[in-house]
DNA sequence: ATGGTGGTCCAACCA
């Protein structure tokens, strides 16, 4: 199964890198987020002639996360219990017995933000929802736009970012309880090149400055992580003309 | 030190 995550900003404006992209790759699963499309508007047809399933959960202008499988989605899920939320952030299915979990973590605003707040609250309810689906589910992949850069070597300016959001210890504490159920950031268990990012500001230049952080993930579970073969960032349709600000992650797993 | 770009949708928000 190779599956993968990218954050699209608005699928509208993108959706023919997304479609060149699955031709090319031919990803089993991919993992949208920010798709900025309300349900009724979604481009079922584009994904079902390349011979995808899709499952979708949008919203107007903002958030927004989609699955497109060749396999068969069950058990879709769209909420995170004890969590009363209009944003839609999070679209889970099983695929192959794999339970799959596609996430839009919030992006937190600043330290100090009310959307700081939101965002903690909303990473407590994952790790508890995660950890009650484990009991059913032990093969497992959380994968999305986790809007946490994991460790210093994930951020291209450690000290300019040190305690900011996206980098700070709550945030990355978070990660770690997810973690700590057993998951392993699989991008880490494979050689990398320093300086590997998935998201570079459009602001300022970022990319060609190589200013980027590592932001999207693929986390997978303790009975997973050892069938996974390979993880890569595919940096290419950052390059392209009238990108996203955020490029795909790959990984390749022999499920 | 500040603000810079981009998407949505046309003012102001979110990132």
């Amino acid at each position: 199964m190779k599956i993968a995550t990218w954050n699209v900003n608005s699928l509208r404006v993108r959706i023919d890198h997304v479609i060149d992209w699955l031709k090319r790759e031919h990803a089993d699963v991919l993992a949208l987020q920010e798709t900025k499309t309300k349900d009724e508007d979604f481009p079922i047809d584009a994904f079902t002639e390349l011979g995808y399933k899709v499952q979708f959960s949008g919203q107007k202008t903002y958030n927004g996360v989609a699955l497109i499988s060749r396999q068969e989605m069950t058990d879709v899920r769209t909420e995170l219990s004890g969590l009363n939320d209009p944003q839609r952030r999070v679209l889970a299915a099983t695929v192959d017995g794999v339970r799959i979990h596609n996430l839009y973590v919030p992006n937190g605003q600043s330290v100090d933000s009310e959307k700081y707040q939101y965002k903690l609250g909303w990473l407590e309810a994952l790790r508890n929802q995660v950890s009650l689906e484990l009991a059913d589910y032990p093969n497992s992949i959380l994968l999305g736009d986790f809007n946490i850069a994991p460790e210093d070597r994930d951020v291209h300016d450690p000290a300019a970012w040190e305690g900011k959001v996206l980098c700070s210890h709550s945030e990355r504490d978070a990660l770690k309880a997810l973690l700590d159920l057993g998951f392993v950031d699989v991008f880490r268990s494979f050689d990398q090149e320093d300086a590997s990012y998935s998201w570079w500001d459009y602001r300022a230049a970022a990319f060609r400055r190589k200013m980027g952080l590592r932001i999207d993930l693929i986390l997978a579970s303790g009975s997973l992580k050892d069938s996974c073969t390979a993880s890569r960032i595919d940096v290419e349709p950052r390059r392209l003309e009238r990108p996203s600000d955020h490029t795909p992650v790959i990984a390749e797993f022999t499920v």
